[in-house]
RNA sequence: GCCGCCUUAGCUCAGUUGGUUAGAGCGCUAGAUUGUGGAUCUAGAGGUCCCCUGUUCAAGCCAGGGAGGCGGUACCA
């Protein structure tokens, strides 16, 4: 039995124009903000990808990994990230800086999939590499916003998130966790926060202590934390939200104090946020669509200062009738340590990314789908000996700039009808020997027959009726042919 | 990875306490209709009952193991 390896899929049609569609908007957006494109290979050698060593146990491990002849290790690319690194890295002298490239592509990766989540998916990146200025960062917010709405959500549909790690790593300084001794705990903390979105403030204060029995019976161990410090952690993370994006009056919110005064980590971090705020709102952007949000946490180890996450805030009623929340759609953020890991030289960058395939399926069941595009126009062959003259009408229809086909199969002419109306034909060129006799063709819309046919219940009526169709010179084949196709353009 | 549910025709699903030749609807193919996609009627094709092992005189049905799917959870560069 033939079958797709798990994970995959085939992608038909109507997605790819859609995909296309989608695509071009999005470049539309990133050339708008001066990202120029750029193309890497879908596979690396594996230690230009980072941290999933060759040299481990288990190379295959997340990422497809496979030797070439010469044993050296070659993987997949899992974002398009990782392979901008090595690029800038091995062209850093030619390259403008700052870089900003834009890219897309399909990468992979080899984890369990998941309801909208495959191991082969489309990415859409822009970068700017080399710029420390945290301007940059307040960019790819906007870039974020712009792209969302230019692909026809609404405002309010979707929010882009924005903290910084560095306030989290000084909340974290805060709580006592300082020092390679606590960096697992200091991971299982930014899990558990990343929950906040998700799971209730108790949910997460267990999850920072002693750890969450989940519905399904299972365990998550939790960061051990004492008491203190998970409330001390959990209060600073929503004091500081209080005090970007206060809910209720604005006016009481301009009380409030940030959350820590004397923590540096924080401080930077605190500062670099103000500053994005005051450059997107300074720009017109309000919380509605960039907001200040401490929770977000994004990849663990990578980012190292502003992290962004493009979120979808509307819900969706599946097949089942369940709603559905489809959350994060892209994200990016600062990454300073990433081209360093070549060249020894610190480079700092930031960026943005879209999950093209899963924001497709959002659009999809917000209704946003495009109507199929019709079919090709079908000239059907009555007669085999006269194939030229089917060959050449077609031509004709094709130099005329539309969509055309010669039936190229042996059915008969019913089959060759069925064929038409499976392909989604708008109508079909028949040339029998009566009409080639008057040198005529006969063209019949397929979409108006079908409406006429609505009506029309007995079989002998239906056949004498040969409804929606007109029989006509040849030479007016082409001009005919576009009258049809134009009634059903909309 | 962990927990739960599921797997019978192309699709959606029936299938009795374990019993002889496994069904329906839809779809598909052909005919009724020398050259007309719909509707109607008729006929036909289509099955490793997910796989393996076991229990039994007998397994689609029971037991164990495995695979695949769905949902949750974990992970997510």
């Amino acid at each position: 039995m033939p079958r797709l390896p798990k994970g995959f899929r085939d992608i038909g049609a109507s997605e790819i124009r859609e995909q296309q569609a989608m695509l071009a908007k999005i470049r539309g957006v990133y050339e708008r903000y001066g990202f120029e494109p750029l193309e890497t290979p879908a596979i690396e050698y594996t230690d230009a990808l980072g941290k999933f060593l060759p040299d481990q146990d288990r190379p295959n491990e997340g990422v497809f990994s496979f030797q070439d002849e010469d044993e050296q290790w070659l993987s997949l690319r899992y974002d398009l990230t990782a392979p901008l690194a090595r690029f800038v890295a091995e062209n850093f002298d030619k390259l403008p800086k700052p870089f900003r490239r834009y890219a897309t592509g399909s990468v992979f990766r080899n984890e369990k999939p998941g309801p909208g989540r495959f191991r082969q998916f489309t990415q859409f990146d822009a970068d700017t590499v080399g710029a420390e200025s945290i301007a940059a960062d307040a960019e790819m917010c906007m870039l974020a916003a712009d792209t969302l709405e230019a692909l026809g959500i609404a405002r309010g549909d979707y929010v882009i998130k924005v903290n910084n790690r560095k306030v989290l790593d000084g909340t974290m300084e805060e709580a006592g966790l300082v020092g390679p001794d606590s960096s697992k705990r200091r991971l299982m903390v930014l899990r558990a926060l990343d929950k906040l979105d998700k799971f209730s403030e108790q949910d997460v204060l267990l999850l920072l202590t002693v750890g969450r029995k989940d519905t399904s019976g299972d365990f998550t161990p939790g960061a051990s934390l004492n008491e203190d410090a998970a409330e001390r952690i959990l209060s600073v993370v929503t004091q500081t939200r209080q005090y970007f994006v206060p809910s209720g009056d604005t006016d009481g919110a301009k009380q409030l104090n940030k959350a820590i005064e004397e923590n540096a980590t924080y401080n930077a971090g605190f500062e670099e946020l103000t500053q994005i705020q005051a450059m997107v709102r300074a720009a017109g952007y309000d919380a509605d669509r960039i907001r200040i949000d401490p929770s977000v946490v994004r990849g663990l180890e990578y980012y190292t200062g502003p992290v962004f996450e493009a979120e979808l805030t509307f819900e969706v009623k599946n097949e089942e009738g369940q709603t559905v929340r489809f959350g994060s759609v892209g994200g990016g953020g600062r990454y300073d340590d990433l081209v360093a890991r070549f060249t020894g030289q610190k480079v700092p960058a930031t960026g943005f990314s879209i999950g093209v395939s899963r924001l497709q399926a959002a659009l999809a069941s917000l209704g946003k789908k495009s109507a199929d595009t019709l079919g090709p126009v079908v000239v059907l062959v009555m007669d085999k000996g006269e194939v030229a003259a089917y060959q050449k009408m077609t031509q004709t229809l094709r130099s005329a700039g539309i969509r055309a086909e010669m039936y190229l199969g042996s059915a008969g002419m019913k089959a060759q009808m069925k064929y038409a109306d499976k392909r989604g034909s708008p109508l079909v060129v028949i040339q029998g020997s009566d009409e080639r006799a008057n040198k005529q063709v006969t063209l019949k819309d397929l979409i108006e027959g079908a409406k006429a046919a609505a009506a029309i219940k007995d079989n002998k009526e239906w056949k004498e009726a040969r409804p929606a169709q007109v029989t006509i010179s040849e030479t007016d084949l082409v001009s005919k042919v576009r009258e049809i196709l134009a009634r059903h353009e909309a």
